[in-house]
DNA sequence: CGAAATCTTGAACAGCCTCAACTTTCGTGG
DNA sequence: CCACGAAAGTTGAGGCTGTTCAAGATTTCG
């Protein structure tokens, strides 16, 4: 799965790990020769405003992406965090424009393609769509976990289900390794994605520390005892509908 | 838009209202035809459970549904709500399962469609397949604003914010008027939704009365001050997609 | 009509927030 | 390479919002 895709730059990690992720080498193909080319963002720039029409889509190569939306106070609640091999705003494919803005977390690198060339490639390969329709019905499924995780566990375990998210989710993709990766998140970013302040994030990455259950310290979480964090955090990776080997 | 689908029993109510929601007749003949038939369940029954194959989906006419993840300690987080015209597990297509419960609230009426039969019909329509995905979307959007409306709303801020809510979907499909519409949710439901206790909904909806915004008694809800209560609630129906009369 | 579910209210408590001060790290220009 | 300012992290004290527990009132439904 890994290295069949080592000559697709673009695509080779996305759906990787994921059950029935394996898309079919002429889909693959003309997916990938329809894109655009790459391009560069500076760390916290904004990619698409709440709105505006959306008339390519993006898939993450490199570095984090989130999505947000802005209380009335102009206090950020995250609503997505992407990592690479995510495709961050196909969803404004079908939609035409997006409910939130976009933006990155650290600098990224990412591939475009035109939405008329999505359309173009995926006319008559009900396949693909529907593995594209998949891609971000996991957008939906991660949501849903957002939603359980604000309205069912306290600060502590909030803080330990993102990480744990964030570690098979890197992991699928080859990026963690023995529960350690990187990630460029201040403590209030990991507020704003908690529904927390960046004070009492500070008190909870003590307190797992303290417990040892996981490190963060420059932007790298270390998990010390993952069957410990996971069962604080209620976690169960099982929404993230990758292969069983990856569960 | 109202009238054109009346002889459409199934889809009449499905993507009305929403901006772009117009489908080409003959896309909406065969998926009609493609149908399975209706169906009933009773009130507080659960329909799929999570983790279990779906091979089909459900289209709601008739009654409202939930979707719904639990705790450890067995209790609910309702991660969705659904009136009629929303298909309730259509995730289910792309995906072959879910993650999650979906139930019913009261008692329902729902449409069937087979996947395999999804399958044919969609094989040869992209702008169908897209519209069906676009309803997907919709549920990832309502996503994001109830983790927007868990992460930075306060109590009064989160019920007011989910009948706001229910109030621009239930008149999109005709259910609601001038700001009445029958919700048979009890408050420990709403609770549930709002990742509060039930004790505490009943609070909040005392203010709400006291406060002459709205009322929610005897299973309806009556909204008296629109805008004040949009206000309290930081709502902004933009995310529901809405066609710009509705907005 | 009676039982069960739902709603209502009170009192005490706990978790997280706010505000504030201080420390450490990071980034940039001299 | 160092110095400086800005950003990020840390800690304490006090207060508010929502929880828990408990009891009683009301409604629903068989």
């Amino acid at each position: 799965m890994s290295d069949e895709r080592g000559d697709r730059p673009y695509l080779k990690r996305f759906l990787r790990g994921r059950r029935g992720g394996n898309i079919a080498p002429d889909d693959l193909a003309a997916l990938e020769a329809a894109a655009q080319g790459e391009q560069t963002y500076r760390s916290r720039a904004i990619v698409v405003r709440a709105g505006s029409p959306v008339t390519n889509s993006t898939l993450l190569l490199e570095g984090f992406m989130c999505r947000y939306m802005d209380d009335r106070a102009g206090h950020r609640q995250l609503v997505a965090i992407h990592v690479p091999g995510d495709f961050v705003d196909l969803h404004g494919f079908p939609m035409g424009w997006l409910d939130h803005d976009i933006g990155t977390i650290g600098s990224v690198r990412v591939a475009n393609w035109a939405h008329s060339a999505l359309e173009e490639v995926l006319e008559h390969r009900p396949r693909l769509t529907r593995m594209m329709w998949f891609s971000t019905l996991l957008d939906a499924a991660m949501h849903r976990e957002w939603v359980f995780r604000l309205g069912r566990l306290d600060a502590i375990g909030r803080v330990a289900h993102l990480l744990c998210e964030l570690e098979v989710r890197l992991d699928m993709v080859g990026l963690a390794e023995n529960g350690r990766y990187h990630l460029p998140l201040t403590q209030a970013d990991l507020a704003e994605a908690c529904g927390l302040t960046g004070v009492h994030v500070n008190r909870v990455l003590r307190s797992l520390r303290e417990r040892e259950l996981l490190l963060f310290r420059n932007n790298e979480v270390t998990i010390l005892d993952k069957a410990a964090l996971r069962a604080l955090a209620e976690f169960d990776p099982m929404y993230l509908y990758g292969d069983p080997p990856d569960r």
